[in-house]
DNA sequence: AGCACGCCGACT
DNA sequence: GTCGGCGTGCTC
């Protein structure tokens, strides 16, 4: 006879899936998204309910859910359809992407407290081991390491990991009461809260409120059912006011009782972003929930549970926010859509951007992607007719585009024989004149450090780092060489390695040297460096942006950091030192990211009444990434882009999926590839292909070789399906890695 | 005999 | 993933 079941899967069981009963006194309570526990063999699991249906039981006997881990379903309907799009998308697993999709605390329901198992040992070491002697000796071992011990207790994976030993070791001297194994509370930090005041709408100008229009269209349709809406691409200069045209769509969401998610970049999160969001929703300042990668986990869990129960329904986060309980959601925003940082490099290895659109599709919402460059992905779907192009060419305050000159520094390196040539004699004397008139100056440089590597004139060895294989930077603030990929770090050795020679050479340079070169050419500049080095220390770059904003600065040198969203109108002159760095990596975005930063990097000039000027450093002032950039041709440049993308077969007119595989042990990583390499190159579905298995360009990092190949698709569906049918089978040694990176963004 | 260890299959 | 069952091989 049929039963009404659950379905439930499993945390944490490389997806078992099982149907459990459903006692009377949970009948009603268990719904679809539920997180329930449950018996499993002899032990107490805890799952997620996906689906409810009824089942014979034939053969066995249903096991019954035990409880509720939280009274109300954590996981929406759509939220769970779109689970199961990833998981089929990016091959990654159900209980992946679920895991993607609730913080830490909702996952364990535990009220945010993380627990952590400790192994502690009880009574008398030396006794015990005695006891144990030589037959046990896998227990005597622990039984010693404990006893050395603090307070003779330590994490029970570091146990296992440290020791070698297994879990069943650990059972018996349990069973035998020499150790207990207790959960301990990992504590979590408490949230401070700030008054905001209401802030209103500002008039839109006609180029906004065409966008605006837009979108508010496109959240009127997105409820009809039939209506298959398309999703919007909002292309907007610097300065556009895309952030107004984003609060007003909001607002109507809201209107309507419809939620909205709006995605930034991590590094874009500032306060500043938050507060403006805060300011404008004001009188229900509640309802703005911030979520982002530096809250604690007692904090996220808070923000998303003010979600879940409807308390806020404008979500403001970075990456992993588009997983927002939300409901009847009208609008998706996706700020500065083109930035990498969207995707997760670990599993699952989702794009935010690309997750938004299928969202809304599944939810029925609108979705807008605004950016002052966007991502060749978007722009392409812009042209093949599948998103909606609006375009805001203008900036608000009318300011014209600042004026781009290109240095070309091969003639430059001619003048300055033997020296590096960092500065150019015309920017020189630009910023002369600027710190004499009281106007500001951002210069550039996306490298860290002072040397890049150091280099052995003799025998042309390079100090490469112990666990990864690139160059060792010398930073000299710290007087060491540190690796970038892993943090490594050792003091600069006198002498070569390699041949003893004592003359090493600091080849290429970063922030650290350019600073030291800045304040010995202007002596009696104010000059301040922004990069993760100076900015760990807490608040330092809150302090210095201040600073410099109060005009005590002069000269701000900085990386990335200072590349994206920050508004000084005083500054009147932007220096990219060399804006060759990035251009010559081995990856088809090469280009792209160029030609995103330089823009990027230019809009910070000329934002006030006074007008700006941008001086950009390079060695291949042809490169079209350059030219341009020089003249603010995002569609100039997507054109030939594009182009050069369909002739060779790179995204978006292909789908890339990489495979790599990482061992400690080249020669296993090599093997393994080449096994799964020969297997995937048979049967590949029509129009798929597959490249060379080869060393990743960066082949060794944190210890472990890396191999990779890549394969193409149009359709990337059933090149998916392809590999996951053959690795399905497979079993590579214990120390093997295979990772599969559906759309990667990176490529070594 | 008692224990460690590796392999394998089941878990509703 | 994790547990239990089973076979093997080692030590007492």
């Amino acid at each position: 006879m049929p039963k009404p079941a659950a379905l439930v899967l499993v945390d944490g069981s490389s997806g078992l899936q099982f149907d459990y009963g459903l006692p009377d006194h949970l009948a009603t309570s268990v719904v679809v998204g539920c997180r329930v526990r449950i018996p499993l063999r002899n032990r107490a699991a805890v799952g997620t309910v996906i689906d409810l249906h009824e089942v014979d039981e034939e053969g066995f006997k249903l096991k019954d859910i035990q409880s509720l881990v939280d009274p109300e379903p954590v996981l929406t309907p759509p939220l769970i359809n779109l689970a199961r799009w990833m998981s089929d998308y990016y091959t990654c697993g159900l209980e992946n992407a679920f895991r993607a999709m609730l913080p830490q605390a909702a996952r364990d329901g535990k009220g945010g407290e993380q627990m952590r198992k400790q192994v502690r040992l009880i009574g008398d070491a030396a006794e015990l081991v005695e006891k144990l002697g030589k037959r046990a000796r896998r227990q005597a071992e622990l039984v010693t390491h404990l006893d050395t011990q603090p307070k003779k207790s330590q994490r029970l994976s570091e146990l296992l990991d440290e020791l070698g030993v297994g879990r069943p070791s650990i059972t018996a001297l349990e069973k035998a009461g020499a150790v207990v194994v207790e959960d301990v509370v990992v504590k979590r930090d408490p949230f401070a809260d700030e008054e905001f005041l209401q802030s209103s709408n500002l008039t839109l100008n006609p180029k906004q409120a065409e966008a605006f229009a837009a979108v508010r269209e496109s959240i009127e349709q997105a409820g009809d059912e039939a209506s298959a809406i398309k999703p919007l691409l909002l292309h907007g200069v610097t300065g556009s006011g895309k952030t107004e045209v984003y609060l007003q769509a909001i607002e109507f969401a809201l209107d309507r009782g419809q939620g909205s998610i709006v995605l930034v970049p991590e590094i874009s999160l500032t306060p500043q972003t938050a507060e403006r969001f805060k300011k404008r929703f004001a009188a229900i300042q509640d309802q703005v929930a911030i979520m982002h990668s530096h809250l604690s986990q007692g904090e996220r869990h808070d923000e998303w549970r003010k979600v879940l129960r409807r308390e806020a329904r404008i979500v403001i986060g970075a990456r992993s926010a588009i997983f927002a309980p939300v409901e009847n959601l009208g609008l998706i925003v996706v700020d500065e859509e083109h930035e990498n940082s969207y995707k997760q490099e670990s599993p699952p290895r989702y794009h935010a951007r690309d997750i938004a659109v299928v969202r809304a599709k599944l939810e029925g919402c609108a979705v807008l992607l605004g950016s002052a460059t966007p991502s060749l992905e978007s722009w392409h779907n812009t042209q093949i007719g599948k998103y909606r192009l609006l375009d805001m060419p203008e900036r608000v305050d009318d300011q014209k585009m600042p004026l781009i000159r290109i240095l070309d520094m091969r003639i430059e390196a001619r003048k300055q024989q033997g020296g590096m040539a960092i500065l150019s004699n015309q920017l020189r004397q630009l910023i002369e004149k600027r710190v004499a008139d009281g106007e500001q100056t951002i210069l550039f440089l996306n490298r860290r450090g002072f040397a890049r590597s150091l280099l052995c004139p003799e025998c042309g060895k390079v100090s490469e780092c112990a666990h990864c294989s690139i160059p060792l930077t010398f930073h000299k603030t710290d007087d060491r060489l540190i690796c970038h990929i892993c943090g490594y770090a050792r003091i600069v050795p006198r002498r070569c390695g390699e041949c003893n020679a004592r003359n090493i050479i600091l080849a290429g340079y970063g922030t650290e040297k350019v600073e030291e070169v800045l304040k010995k050419v202007f002596t009696g500049a104010r000059i301040a460096r922004v990069d993760t080095d100076v900015m760990k220390r807490k608040n330092m770059l809150r302090k210095t942006l201040a600073d410099f904003k109060a005009k005590k600065i002069d000269i701000l040198l900085g990386t990335q950091m200072i590349a994206k969203g920050l508004h000084f109108p005083n500054v009147t002159l932007v220096g990219i030192l060399n804006a060759d760095i990035g251009l010559h990596v081995p990856d088809f975005r090469a280009g792209e990211r160029t030609f995103q930063l330089l823009t990027q990097v230019a809009g910070r000039a000329g934002r006030g009444e006074l007008e700006g000027e941008v001086v950009v450093q390079t060695f291949t002032p042809h490169h079209p990434a350059i030219q341009f950039a020089r003249h603010h041709d995002f569609i100039g440049f997507a054109e030939q882009e594009l182009d050069f993308r369909q002739k060779f077969e790179f995204p978006p007119f292909v789908h890339m999926v990489m495979v790599t595989v990482r061992s400690v042990h080249a020669k296993r990583a090599e093997f393994s590839l080449k096994t799964l390499y020969s297997r995937l190159k048979r049967d590949l579905p029509p129009g798929a292909d597959i490249g060379e298995p080869l060393p990743s360009p960066l082949v060794k990092s944190h210890d472990q070789f890396r191999y990779q190949t890549m394969l193409r698709a149009v359709n990337p569906r059933s090149l998916v399906r392809h590999i996951r049918k053959v690795m399905e089978p497979l079993s590579f040694p214990e120390d093997v890695i295979v990772t599969v990176d559906v759309d990667p963004y990176q490529l070594s």
